[in-house]
DNA sequence: GGATAGCTGTTACC
DNA sequence: ACCGGTAACAGCTATCC
């Protein structure tokens, strides 16, 4: 039969010794369809250079003989055929060795210790990634399939019986057809517990809401009082028919995407814990399997046929470094993102809370659930897209490092180079790459301080993926020797080489930088129906040329190179201080510099002349590097050091000529200063770009100084936030946030590792040494601490920015001050 | 016992 | 452990006299 199919959870299984793949999608009309199939099983032994064909023909021979005998499962070596390919760029011969299954490759792998064989790759792919690649039956994207129903045979011992599937198919042909709309079942949920510690507390109540409207809340514990019920409202005699219910619902709505916000990390671990400690069965999976709850650092939950997702974890990897929001909590992301909140609710053991208040925990419990799937909705055209480019099933993409994504996206293009793979790294490895010294990475010009009047800003175009292309920077084309055609450069004192000869690693990345130019062209003059397609399109792939230099220096990078990372910081360096020469020369003002942009006063050049002067710097840049007009701005400031005369780096600010501010490293932007710090810095930055002088800043700090000093400022303006980064324990320094924490801890609120930690500082009995003597939670009563704030905070908030008129503030607010409160 | 250099720790920039 | 280096700065800690 025929039918058209998208691909959307992949598995795979043993049936008689081999492997099977077991793809899970849908076909256009919106049915389950499961999909049988299989591929050829094989690994790569290269071979030593100069052997002669009798030698290779012997070798063959004898790992054509090659059995295995593993756990009393009996395999061998299927065939063995030669081959002429390549190995880091390098042509290499070698033996392409199949088998029948792909967990017995290890064991093969260990039985090639032949002095002819030097190397052995390809094992190390994982199945599905050695599927795709074989049978290029790539996930999200549309399939006329044919193939043998499988409905009711006993093929591959009945498996179609075992799982929940409309129509079950072994695989024939695959033919890839245009793309068409596909709109996924999506489910969100949220579980509400008595104790956050996994699997501690019972599951109060879950809340589903689906893509097609369905709203629901399960939960045991009714709210006697309240009049009116919720009509969402469902429930259940105990927790073990919560979980049951909940099983049923999904099984009922049978989503493909089942979302969760966290839910890796919570959601899934506690009712997985809880059904455990019920002894009933969480079978989600389309076969009725349980969710596979990964350990380590890193903890997944994966359910057969049903893509299991939390969205917090590709919000991080996709999202955080664009983002506003001060963390990633489901109520500031959903701000960000839906322009909503959470409804407010205040947590209490359940043992505590009334009949009214139990009506909002389940309106609450609800909207975490609308939020989630909101964000899910908003998310997917980014996720559909970067899976389809990635071509990793929408699970790991989902989950995977932006470092894990690039090598996805390189191993899949291996093909079109004739590349073997190279292998992951192993203990060793990492722990060598690891101890390796730091190299020297951007380069940051010191500021003369003060303010500026009419600043262009410039930045060079994917300033590090422009470099290693232009360079051809990457393990493979790394030279041992000198060569008169190469590109050399300087890394600690030591010369390194690259090849001009292009190598596949900078030339995946060159076609990446071209696809992100043409997709972001393309953007501007889309149609709508395509805008958003477009748009994440040429978000990905700008993401993957974002991350491939940090690719490059990750120590547990296939094609990892120390020289490569840090020749591709080196020649930028080089690039970067070249344009500002250049720049110079042409009689500009350079104030700054940091990495790959600079800004310079145009003086009495005007806008179109300077971009005229940027077509020229263009024309002398090497290869495709490529400066481009970040901005012109009305005014900037740029300050000193709270220590000394030198000018800081990474701390100016900016205003446009529509008012539109662009405030970098200052305290403002800092979520570990109090707000009312942030706000008075903003307010001055924001009065002196606009007006070129200090007046007004001046008289709304002072306006500010004698508010804190009356106390007529909130409690909430003055609480200070700081990240718990490691465990409590690990503490060497025991600053302010680890007394907050422990204090926290004493009083039984539950906080660990990556928590925000809040407190302020009150005022002593005693004149306290130490900040931590004064600190306080936000809920504990005092009186806040004028001098601290006064000092250690607003203070060294505005000070640099005063000095560059001259401006004393230190003395004219503590002169006052000793005036005033000198008599002791 | 007070001053301070240096370290620990967090957060930002690119 | 799950992308790199550069930088500012606060507050604690060790060390000095």
């Amino acid at each position: 039969m025929k039918l058209k199919f998208i691909p959307i959870d992949y598995d795979y299984f043993d049936f008689e010794g081999r492997n099977y793949a077991k793809i899970t999608g849908r076909d256009d009309k919106g049915k389950r369809i499961c999909v049988i199939d299989s591929c050829e099983i094989y690994l790569w032994a290269i071979l030593k250079e100069d052997l002669s064909q009798k030698k290779i023909e012997a070798i063959i021979k004898k790992i054509s003989k090659i059995k295995l005998d593993i756990k009393g499962r009996q395999t061998k070596v299927e065939k063995v055929e030669f081959h002429d390919k390549n190995f880091l760029s390098h042509p290499v011969k070698a033996l392409k060795i199949y088998a029948t299954n792909y967990k017995d490759l290890h064991d093969i792998a260990d039985k090639l210790g032949m002095k002819e064989i030097v190397k052995r790759r390809g094992y190390d792919l994982g199945f599905t990634t050695h599927y795709i690649i074989e049978k290029q039956l790539n996930p999200m994207e549309w399939y006329e399939i044919s193939g043998e129903l499988l409905n009711d045979s006993n093929k591959y011992g009945g498996i179609d019986k075992s799982i929940d599937v409309d129509i079950c198919l072994e695989l024939e042909g695959i033919k890839k057809i245009d793309k068409f709309e596909f709109t996924p079942k999506v489910l969100a949920y949220d579980i509400e517990t008595d104790e956050l510690q996994i699997g501690k507390g019972e599951i109060l109540m879950v809340s589903l809401v689906s893509s097609d409207g369905f709203k629901k809340v399960i939960s045991w514990k009714k709210s006697q009082e309240s009049g009116q019920k919720q009509d969402y409202v469902e429930y259940v005699k105990n927790e073990p028919e919560l979980i049951e219910a909940f099983v049923k619902y999904v099984k009922k709505i049978s989503p493909d995407f089942l979302i969760g916000y966290f839910s890796d990390g919570f959601d899934m671990p506690y009712l997985k814990l809880r059904a455990d400690h019920n002894k009933i069965k969480l079978s989600l999976g389309l076969d009725d399997s349980q969710p596979r709850i990964s350990r380590g650092i890193m903890t997944s939950s994966k359910i057969k046929g049903i893509v299991h997702i939390d969205i917090l974890k590709f919000i991080k990897t996709a999202y955080s470094q664009y983002m506003q929001s001060e963390t990633l909590s489901l109520n500031d992301v959903a701000n960000e993102f839906l322009g909503k909140s959470k409804k407010p609710f205040k947590h209490k053991h359940s043992s505590k809370l009334n009949g009214k208040d139990w009506a909002e925990y389940y309106e609450y419990n609800l909207h975490d659930s609308i939020l989630t799937l909101g964000l899910f909705e908003k998310i997917l055209p980014d996720l559909l897209e970067f899976t389809r480019i990635i071509k990793d099933p929408v699970f790991d993409v989902s989950r995977n490092g932006m470092s894990k994504n690039v090598e996805s996206y390189i191993l899949h293009k291996l093909g079109e180079f004739n590349e073997i793979p190279e292998k992951q790294a192993n203990d060793k490895d990492i722990a060598e790459r690891r101890s390796k010294e730091r190299y020297e990475g951007g380069f940051v010009l010191e500021p003369k301080p003060g303010l500026y009047e009419n600043i262009v800003m410039f930045d060079f175009t994917s300033s590090y993926g422009s470099v290693i292309v232009t360079y051809n920077l990457s393990k493979s084309t790394l030279l041992e020797k000198p060569s008169e055609n190469a590109y050399t450069i300087k890394i600690k004192d030591k010369e390194v080489y690259f090849s001009k000869k292009p190598g596949f690693v900078p030339e995946i990345l060159k076609d990446i930088l071209e696809k992100r130019r043409k997709y972001k062209k393309e953007l501007k003059s889309a149609k709508e129906q395509e805008e958003t397609i477009k748009r994440a399109r040429s978000n990905a792939f700008k993401l993957l040329a974002n991350a491939y230099y940090g690719y490059l220096g990750f120590f547990g990078a296939r094609y990892y190179s120390y020289e490569a990372a840090a020749a591709t910081a080196a020649f930028a360096r080089k690039a970067i201080k070249d344009v500002i020469r250049m720049i110079e020369k042409a009689e500009y003002d350079v104030i700054y510099s940091d990495t790959d942009s600079i800004a310079f006063a145009r003086g009495k050049k005007n806008e179109s002349e300077i971009e005229t002067f940027l077509i020229s710097l263009n024309s002398n840049l090497p290869g495709i590097m490529e400066l481009e007009l970040e901005g012109f701005f009305k005014r900037g400031i740029w300050v000193t050091k709270r220590s000394g005369i030198f000018g800081a780096k990474k701390k100016y600010a900016l205003i446009d000529k529509k008012g539109n501010l662009r405030i970098r490293g200052f305290e403002t932007v800092r979520r570990d200063w109090c707000n009312l710090a942030r706000e008075t810095q903003n307010k001055v930055i924001k009065y002196i770009l606009e007006d070129g002088n200090e007046e007004k800043a001046l008289k709304y700090v002072k306006n500010i100084i004698w508010k804190l000093k009356k106390r007529e400022i909130t409690k909430e303006e003055l609480i200070i936030r700081s990240q718990l980064r490691k465990s409590l324990s690990e503490y060497k320094a025991i600053s302010p946030h680890v007394i907050a924490a422990r204090r926290m801890k004493e009083k039984k609120i539950p906080i660990g590792q990556g928590n925000l930690i809040e407190y302020y500082i009150a005022e002593t009995r005693e004149k306290k040494k130490l900040v931590r003597e004064g600190v306080k939670l936000p809920e504990e009563p005092g009186e806040y601490d004028i001098k601290y704030y006064l000092e250690k905070q607003i203070l060294p908030a505005v000070e640099n920015i005063f000095q560059v008129f001259n401006i004393n503030i230190m003395e004219i607010i503590e002169g006052k001050k000793q005036t005033t409160l000198g008599d002791f």
